[in-house]
DNA sequence: TCGATAGTGTAAGGTGCCTTACATGACCTA
DNA sequence: TAGGTCATGTAAGGCACCTTACACTATCGA
């Protein structure tokens, strides 16, 4: 199986194609590899390009005057970015940062034209996979708007342990502030509740989820 | 021109199809209307169905345990949205409701099959449109996380104004606090400040802008 | 082994804006 | 034209969270 093209996953927009197919696009197409913490686009690359991510997660954010960033996106393998107008597609004064290692496929417009579009299962496995985004970001805005900090932070640690481990590890707290809009400081302090509470155990760089059940109850009050 | 097609407008997502076509299609789905102030669905509402919205506008929105309403995206005409999953379309306690009098088309998951994806172009379309309300629910969630209310205020007059006029009507002041996620007497406050500082001209339900250039320093510190 | 850097702990002070409470004026309908 | 509802004005109080400041520990490379 060649190296190119063996990230195929049932949440790949590839997924209904043969592998033939899948063969072809891997051929005439650009691969390449970014290592853990390569911010690889920024707002300034005005160029049309559309990333398949194929292996690894990316964090997409935008940074305010003041330097603040903001988690607007976490792109999981097998979904696609970048710009590209006929896909709706902007990256407006977005950056992308690796948070794992990652293998990305590159497309031009043309390519996008000629393998994507073309392909009538692929245009809807797009049309999913942005529906899923903006149901995501749409729930962002909500807890924006309606909760507090404490429950913002306890629905992050929820959906960080959210493959069967009660460890989240590998953010730093100011990642965790990064993601939903807060503070280092604040967040901080607030995990030292949540510790003091028995909601929650501190380690460097890793959190262990105690009291689910609770933990639940403070995110959604 | 039959009443029931004449609403194509170049931001239609059927607009790659010919006359013929849409015929077809405006004869084998139904028609509904919905009068100002309708809400027409809500969370409860768990059926598949595909609005397609062909003239008017729709409001979606959340609503907290508490009864704060946030809007999270305005549905233009020639656009859609709904609960339909192979689109990745949700409507998780979403409410949608008619800002002007509308004309939906609603579509069954076996029409949306037969119809939309069938339509390669028709598919693009979708994802153009998605990646669009993507775009802006990005932006309005940057906007959260980084601005105050007096800068998302302004940033909303300025939005509501872009048709050439200067006059912002038919918005109460509860209206302008839902759509950027603050409290009434907080947006009559900034609005009076505004207005002191000769921004903006206030009457009843009807605002005019005096100074979009210091409008737009206030909306991007 | 040492210095530098990254990650975390903590506390004081300030403030934006939420929250509550109530008053007044505009509009609408009977 | 009276009564009710809608839209707006205003002001005091409080708190969540930002902001700043600094100290401490872990980790890693030189």
């Amino acid at each position: 199986m060649s190296s190119k093209i063996g990230y195929l996953s049932s949440q790949d927009i590839f997924r209904d194609l043969t592998q033939d197919e899948i063969d072809t696009i891997g051929r005439l197409t650009t691969m390449t590899t970014c290592t853990h913490g390569k911010v690889f686009y920024q707002p300034e690359d005005r160029s049309e390009v559309l990333f398949l991510l194929k292996k690894g997660r990316v964090q997409l954010y935008r940074l305010s005057p003041g330097g603040k960033k903001i988690v607007t996106g976490v792109i999981e393998a097998g979904s696609f970015f970048g710009e590209m107008a006929i896909l709706g597609q902007g990256m407006h004064r977005t950056f992308a940062e690796a948070v794992d290692d990652c293998v990305l496929c590159v497309m031009s417009r043309s390519d996008v034209e000629r393998y994507l579009l073309s392909h009538p299962k692929i245009a809807v496995r797009l049309a999913e996979a942005l529906g899923k985004r903006l149901i995501e970001t749409e729930s962002r805005l909500e807890d924006m708007a309606f909760k507090s900090v404490p429950a913002r932070l306890a629905s992050l640690l929820l959906r960080l342990a959210h493959n069967g481990s009660d460890v989240v590890e590998g953010h730093t707290h100011q990642d965790l502030a990064e993601a939903i809009g807060s503070y280092r400081e604040t967040v901080t302090q607030t995990l030292n509740e949540f510790k003091h509470d028995g909601l929650i155990e501190i380690e460097r760089k890793a959190i262990t989820l105690l009291d689910r059940e609770r933990l639940e109850r403070v995110a959604n009050p």
